[in-house]
DNA sequence: ATCTTAATTCGGAATGATTCCTAATTAGGT
DNA sequence: ACCTAATTAGGAATCATTCCGAATTAAGAT
């Protein structure tokens, strides 16, 4: 879904540079994908094998990432942002409870009955957003 | 959508009281639902009619009122968070560009062109959230 | 009408994830 | 090896939101 090469490959074709603190970022992405993990999360992981990571640069990086696309990020007001290594279109299963997001790849339909079926999760709540350009906003441009 | 009535209806039944300051949040929010507005707008529109409304009751009363169900409260990082008095499955249509807020009402199935077609808006990027609670969690409290 | 009390309000301080700033360092092409 | 634009560190700044403690008040009970 996520991994090592490919992350590597997509960087150098936008032009990033790769650097020691990059290649953990990387490492501790590819590791915890499943977890969607955090900026803190990555910091603590990135920290084990590089030293030289600092807060400041893991943020910069999931950001860049995130704007190249190598990655999705997934924002939250009051809990941590997180971030997401399967780019192909799903819904995230968002715990309320402990935070744990799970994927749940889109059949035919969508229902809230067949997600608890198959994966145990009971839905409470559904957000979906869709993000872009408003047709007044694309006037104004054009 | 969202009217007077109901929401001081609801207000009622949930053993919230009312209090000036509610009514003036509830006048605001009931002249300008279809903007999906945030705290400051809300602030901004209460304290016209009346002065004594401070930002904090503003916040409390909003969290009141998304936690008992009355709104729906839509969560951003970056971005102020919005409330949205429709209550009913749609889809948010976020403008990246002036944060303007579009509802659109559930077909079927769900197209990004039908989108486009029907409204003008462009579609970059989806979010879909369900919120809920994961199998481990609901086993754990059993 | 007054009393009672739990709910509500206020304003300011605290929070906390994220961004910003600036100087120093460095990856990677020439 | 050299150049230069990109990257990094780390500490300060941001800003929406929450928290706090004291004062006020809505609304049911007497």
């Amino acid at each position: 879904m996520i991994n090592k090469e490919d992350l590597i490959n997509q960087l150098r074709e936008k032009g990033l540079k790769l650097t020691p603190q990059r290649l953990a970022i990387i490492n501790a992405l590819v590791k915890n994908w499943k977890a969607h993990p955090g900026a803190s999360l990555i910091y603590k992981d990135a920290r084990k094998k590089a030293k030289s990571v600092s807060l400041s640069t893991v943020y910069a990086t999931l950001k860049e990432f995130s704007e190249k696309g190598l990655i999705k990020s997934l924002e939250f007001d009051r809990m941590e942002n997180r971030y997401d290594g399967n780019l192909s279109e799903h819904i995230n299963l968002i715990c309320e409870s402990c935070g744990t997001i799970l994927d749940y790849n889109l059949p035919a339909t969508v229902e809230p009955k067949d997600i608890a079926r198959k994966s145990g999760f009971v839905v409470t709540e559904a957000r979906m957003e869709y993000y872009g350009h408003c047709r007044d906003c694309l006037k104004r441009k054009a």
